[in-house]
Formats: C-alpha cells, sequence, structure tokens
DNA sequence: CACCATAGGCTTACATTGTAAGTCTGTCAA
DNA sequence: TTGACAGACTTACAATGTAAGCCTATGGTG
C-alpha cells in the first residue's frame, strides 16, 4: 500500500509479517508482498534470494521477537529455580506465536536448523545446564519438549474454524463414541464449541515434561 | 507407469502413497499422479474432487495402517496395564509413520478433524477411559500427548538431511556455545553426525508424559 | 567536469501447477 | 436400436515463482 524510501531487507520481512498476520500464508505471495510495498515482485529478488528466504527471514523475525520477551523476563536465576525460570521462558514465547498464527506451519516447514532457533535452544539448554542438568538430561529434554519449548503444540484436532460441530460430532457420533461421552461429560464450558481451554492444556502438558525432568535432574 | 485397468478412489491414492513414498509430497502433483496411472490429469477428477481430497485420502490410508497395525497387537488389557497397552499402540503407530515420512507434514497441513483421525484419538481415549481415567484426564492426556500418538513429534532440528553437520556447528559455533557443549561431551556415538538415537529420544519423551499421566491417574 | 559502473527499480516471458469446460466413446438398460 | 451416462481425453486459463534483460539516477574516479 505505501510506497516510501527504497526497500531493504528489513522492510521486506516486516511487510511479510504483516501480510502474514492478516490474511495467513496463503495470502503471501511474491506479488501480494511486492505489491503492499508498491513495488512489482521482481523487485523483492534485490533484497532476497527467493520465496524461500523470505520464509527462513520470518522465522528470524519471530524469533527476534521472542528473545526481546525473553530479554524483558524477570524470571528467578536458573540455579535458584530452573523450572519457573524455563516456565515463564516457554509461556514468553508462547505469547508471541499466538499474535502470529501463522509460525508454528512456517517453523515445521523450514528443513534445515536456522541459527535464529538454534540460538533460541541453546538459551533453553544453557537454563537447564544453569539449573543443574546433565548434558546427556538436557539433550533428551529438548527432544521431549520438541516445540512446546517455543511455545506450540501440534493440535490435530480442530486448528482453527467452527467446522459445524454439532453435525459434524453427530455425524461421527457412533464412530467416536469415547470422544462424545467425554464431551458430554465435560462440566466446563457446557456447549460444545469452545469447550476447551487450549492455554490451560498446553500448560499442563508442560508442567507435565517439567515434572518429569525435575524428578530425573541429577539422576541422569 | 502402468495402465491397466479403469481408475478408482483406491487405485489413485495408492498411487498418490507410492509417489509420496519415493519422491515426496513435493513431487505429488496431479499430473505425476496421473502419469503414474497411464493416464491424464484430468482424469483423476471423476474420483477424487481435488487436490486437497487426495492429501485427505492420504492421510486416510495411513490411519487404515496404523488401525491395521494397531489391531495385530497382542497387548495387555488396559484395566491390566493401560501403559503397556498404550505404549504400544503408540509405537506401533510410529513404525507405520517411520514408513511413510512425509505423513506427519501431510496430517499438519489437514484442517479440520478427519474421520480417520478422530477414530483413532477415540480409541486412544477408550484405552484411556477403561485404564482407569477419568473423561477429564483422558482430555488432557490428548492434548498432552498431541501428535506423539500418533508417534510422531515435532523435530525442529535437523529433519531429514545431513546439513553439513561440522561447517554449520562451527559456523555457528560461538552462537551456540551450550550446544557445541552438549554434543562434545556426548559420549554416545562419537561423531557428530548420527549421533543422536530418534527413536530412543521418542520413547523417552513418550516415557516422561505416560509417568506423570500415571501419577494423576485416579486423583483427577 | 565528464563518465561510466552499479544498485535497484521495471518489463517481459516462461514453466509449473490446479482445475474449469467441454468432447468423445464404449457399455448397458429400455 | 437407441440413448444416457461413466469415464476417459483435449484444450485453455489463472496463479505463482523466477530467469533475463532493460532503464535510470547516483556517486566515485579519470
Amino acid at each position: 500500500m505505501a510506497a516510501e524510501a527504497g526497500l531493504s531487507r528489513e522492510r521486506v520481512l516486516r511487510a511479510a509479517v504483516a501480510i502474514a498476520d492478516e490474511r495467513g500464508t496463503a495470502g503471501l505471495t511474491m506479488r501480494s508482498l511486492a505489491a503492499s510495498l508498491g513495488v512489482e515482485a521482481m523487485s523483492l529478488y534485490h533484497h532476497v534470494a527467493n520465496k524461500e528466504a523470505v520464509l527462513d527471514g520470518l522465522v528470524e523475525v519471530v524469533m527476534g521477537e521472542i528473545e526481546e520477551a525473553v530479554a524483558g523476563l524477570d524470571a528467578p536465576a536458573p540455579e535458584e529455580d530452573w523450572r519457573t525460570a524455563m516456565r515463564m521462558r516457554v509461556l514468553a514465547a508462547r505469547e508471541v506465536l499466538v499474535r502470529h498464527p501463522w509460525a508454528p506451519g512456517v517453523f515445521e516447514s523450514r528443513t534445515g536448523t536456522s541459527l535464529a532457533v538454534a540460538r533460541y535452544y541453546d538459551g533453553v539448554l544453557g537454563l537447564m545446564v544453569r539449573g543443574g542438568f546433565s548434558y546427556e538430561l538436557g539433550h533428551r529434554a529438548l527432544h521431549a519438549l520438541g516445540s512446546r519449548a517455543l511455545g506450540f503444540s501440534q493440535e490435530l484436532f480442530e486448528p482453527d474454524g467452527m467446522e459445524a460441530p454439532e453435525e459434524a460430532l453427530a455425524a461421527m457420533a457412533e464412530a467416536v463414541p469415547h470422544l462424545v461421552a467425554m464431551i458430554a461429560d465435560a462440566s466446563h464450558g457446557g456447549a460444545l464449541l469452545g469447550w476447551c481451554d487450549y492455554q490451560a492444556e498446553f500448560e499442563f502438558g508442560l508442567d507435565l515434561i517439567l515434572d518429569g525432568l525435575e524428578r530425573l535432574r541429577g539422576k541422569v
């Protein structure tokens, strides 16, 4: 929409984030990106190698926001309370990802490790080591946490839309009796939709893992 | 490559799986799929609605293989030992996914819940309920497990290729001191590449979660 | 000062993809 | 016999990434 001064890798990436935020990654094409900068598609190639590089850049930007959020945290020293320090860090990362719902998909699509992501995991590992983890346990912990360390987990169910809850469920009712019973049982919310609190579920899973790690700390 | 008799949804999906297995999903186009069946691209549309439907079909096929693997299991009754029953089920699913490395990506790309996936999770939930879980804990457990219940977890690091281990690591060495130290420390394998055993790491994370759940069983 | 190399924009053109629309043909029921 | 239809094919197009080359102002150098 806005033209302004010359382009730059930074301006291009910022615009890409903006488009992804409002239209999702499907709406992010080299042409739409260029248009949002008041420029032609091919001009972008003076600043980024290709579209893959743009996606890599998105990861960089998001990781930057996460590092910033983590830096602004007032967390306990890991030597004192690694569990709380870790929990705060992960939840801070999660807040950033919630602002960019497309980010998990982009993270997963990147093959090969980006420096920004490696640096983040290095920080996570450092935190655990300072908290008394052996490198071996730290290693296993990184795997066990997986993307949860970055604040997201794979939801195979109802990722975004509403998916016509009643009809869909009714249609498969007899095929999935336990799920139906589980929803019927739920004393929470009451209705079908929105009856489950993703943030709470995320924290539950995170705590489950952190508890397990704490129990192993020092022993392995 | 082979023509043979008429098409059918099943033949199309089988061919799609074959292509994904050998060329990855990037190599799976309507044209390549048609060609592998000795047919023109548009002919496929008599049997599948569109490419999305093909991808949905891939999920169906994989879930079918998983259900088959699970059915062939000689697992203890959940009432006796839910933990072992669950563990065996998940690892059986994982074996199927290892045969189809593209599957996780396709699962993640599907929005909205497929019947096949819902049915699988229904089975997992049923197992836990028979093992003494409340619906509430079963619910949380499904979230905590996430895709791990299907046998895969998000690896943000070195997803497939070799990624020039020494050079890449050396390049980022000063940015990620803890990771470097961790690798140096590793008494396992010895070399950089292949030094970490994904299957073992997966099982570690799985057991961490199952242990945590067992501790909560009956209490919530 | 003249000059020209370069950065960074633009235009054109093409291959690859999914898929809409319509055609052709053999099979089987009326 | 016929005629409807399933299921193949042909053609055509829009969207996308990107290769190749053009054009122009800017600024360092003879």
